[in-house]
DNA sequence: CCTTCCCGTAACTTTTCTTGTTGCGTATTT
DNA sequence: AAATACGCAACAAGAAAAGTTACGGGAAGG
């Protein structure tokens, strides 16, 4: 099974709208995710509901950030996106009476539900911003303009 | 994209095999399973490789462990699985060369690993036996017999 | 106005992955 | 030899995600 990469592209898409400042076409952005417009707009639409985006339309339209990097986190965009399950993995239900099957899937939801929350609690600490600061330091230095007008 | 319940099915069987004692062909265990005699030898064969079951051929073959369940452990049936993918989200893969791309892959990997390796150290201190124990305790008292040579 | 640009949404198609299925070979017991 | 089981390859079916097409509506500019 192929990931879902969604949570990867939105924060890309974010930092590079902050990045440049001007408004973004779904098309646009599509051609830098290498997709279409119209999944763009549909992945969109959850950030846009939450307010870490606004889309306008009409000539001179598109999106625009709503919020500072500094005030979005993995988490915020990871539930924007509609929560998805974070796990390939999970509880089979073959015979939802067994209890043999029951005590194992609890076992199993235990570790899970553990994992996620570690998971999701890291996610609440990392800012977009964050983020673009990690990008200066790793790669800044390496003969590209810095992130730019930070100021 | 539904879960990958691999995992959960197998320790189910694992434990039936254990409790039952008796030889259990791949037809037995595919009816305990809802599923077909083929996809059971199929997921049977990594742990077959790695020495947790024994599978004979012929009249009056079938599936044994080859283990105590005190011995086995979540993390070795997940390994015999081929190790699949925990995790249903990931990185993009959609401007390799893009240095924020990379920046956000980075970030996003890092705390994917952690979630990883906290999840799987949790699997390796588990044992079969545990599970089962889990059952006793859990439902031993309500009514069922309890999980030793109920014969 | 009215044309152009752009998002919103529904419906449909394509792709991809997993599971399920069929068929045949081979080993083992009776 | 007949019956029973696994091993394996090849194919079919099903489901989920992504991609696509099509059309509607709102906003800006000539």
């Amino acid at each position: 099974m192929r990931n879902d990469s969604r949570l990867s592209r939105m924060l890309h898409v974010l930092i590079h709208m902050d990045r440049q400042g001007e408004r973004a076409t779904s098309e646009t952005i599509a051609g830098m995710l290498n997709t279409n417009p119209v999944v763009v707009r549909r992945t969109m639409a959850g950030l846009r509901d939450q307010g870490y985006v606004r889309s306008e339309k009409g000539h001179g339209g598109g999106w625009t950030l709503a919020r500072p990097l500094e005030e979005i986190t993995l988490l915020d965009i990871h539930r924007a996106l509609g929560n998805p399950s974070v796990f390939a993995i999970g509880p089979a239900d073959d015979q939802p009476d067994c209890l043999v099957e029951q005590a194992v899937n609890a076992a199993l939801a235990d570790a899970l539900r553990e994992a996620e929350a570690m998971l999701l609690a890291r996610f609440g600490q990392v800012t977009l911003a964050d983020l673009a600061r990690d990008f200066d330091r790793r790669f800044g230095a390496s003969g590209r303009p810095p992130l730019q007008d930070e100021g």
